[in-house]
DNA sequence: TATTATACTGTACATATATTCAGTATTTTT
DNA sequence: AAAAATACTGAATATATGTACAGTATAATA
């Protein structure tokens, strides 16, 4: 993104402050009397400055067909991908798992998150976590003992509470008397941390 | 507000997911392309039945002058306040029962909600009700036998399953052994429906 | 020094777009 | 049974709007 000058700025502050006030974007003219300007093109060549440095997209022959490039904005959300908890396979981002989307911010899970985990089972309801709901999660192999881990044995995926009994001894604890503990020796099988949970969803 | 019909909703959608995609409102050229109209006064009419009926509002002459109201925006923006379930008193909006807000899209539990209530106890937990979770809550008085109601007892605010056993007789049911439950009778005590859980948010 | 970017005014025009009018048909309300 | 609302097609049109072209002027860059 390349620098802006003073003039830009107030017409891309206008672009914006006129989104907000009326629900969709100006037109040329309504920029130059909002700025005033008294010619369209004024408006005109400014809107290409700012095409030309990535703040704007301008979709040519469309009346105000101007939108706003927020990266960088905090109150806008993002789309997450909600993932089936499929009994064979990993939980992968692979368009083919992804059921839909969620729009929701970024920042809504205080460490931040990757994708959303559909629950399937009751095997953690002792710990609130029901058929249906959504896990947030996070990627990453850095858990702790009592973290809800995502975990893949062989192409088995669970949900599990994690906890490390010894250097090779890992247990997956279910939060539900009906299951029984996973017990895991890391010299003979394989265990692949997919994630941890960092929050949850349900909507009735 | 009045009453949208099958048609009229597939048009709101429609504006809605060109402006998310877009950023600008489609045209009513662009409606009839998504939806497969093929005259611009079916879009036009249609438009004109979801502003009389209050959905959206349309800027006459201008090009794109669609937006779309927000229809209950008691608290302005996407901040929804997070209530704390005190013992005494009601969960009500005023200010000093708000511990903090969260940022998050409108319409992000399905039929829309009003505030967040921060849960005390485990009287729930076999519902997947945890300590310190939030219920996304919708204020109505509008419940039915099996839903998750939050209710107000003189003083004492309670979540429990809604089950209306006659005309007079209403039952707070508890998910949790460990507690009983409230029967009610409305001739001797006054009950209050705060409103009903759609939803739940947690944050590990 | 030549070139490019910035920052405007002013005119002109093709077309994108809202909007009206004329129909047809079904369903809902009064 | 009449009136109003819903749900369209199809054609016509005034105007709203993007955009190109012709200038002027100053500052920054190569």
């Amino acid at each position: 993104m390349k620098e802006i000058t003073s003039q830009q700025q107030r017409v891309l502050d206008c672009i914006q402050i006129y989104l907000k006030k009326t629900g969709f974007p100006p037109t040329r003219a309504d920029i130059c009397k909002e700025l005033g300007f008294k010619s369209p093109n004024s408006a005109e060549t400014h809107l290409r400055a700012l095409e030309k440095k990535g703040f704007i997209s301008i979709e040519s022959g469309a009346s105000r067909g101007i939108s706003v490039n927020d990266q960088n904005n905090s109150f806008g959300g993002d789309e997450y991908p909600v993932i089936g908890l499929v009994a064979a396979g990993s939980p992968t981002l692979a368009e083919e798992n992804i059921e839909r989307t969620i729009n929701c911010p970024k920042s809504f899970f205080e460490s931040g998150f990757d994708y959303f985990l559909k629950v399937r089972g009751l095997s953690m309801k002792d710990a609130g976590i029901m058929e249906d709901d959504l896990i947030a999660v996070k990627k990453t192999t850095d858990v702790k003992n009592g973290d809800i881990v995502i975990a893949r044995l062989d192409d088995e995926v669970t949900v599990k509470f994690f906890n490390r009994k010894s250097s090779n001894i890992v247990e997956l604890e279910p939060a539900n008397k009906d299951f029984e503990n996973i017990v895991i020796n890391l010299e003979s099988e394989q265990l692949h941390i997919e994630g941890k949970s960092v929050g949850l969803l349900r909507r009735n």
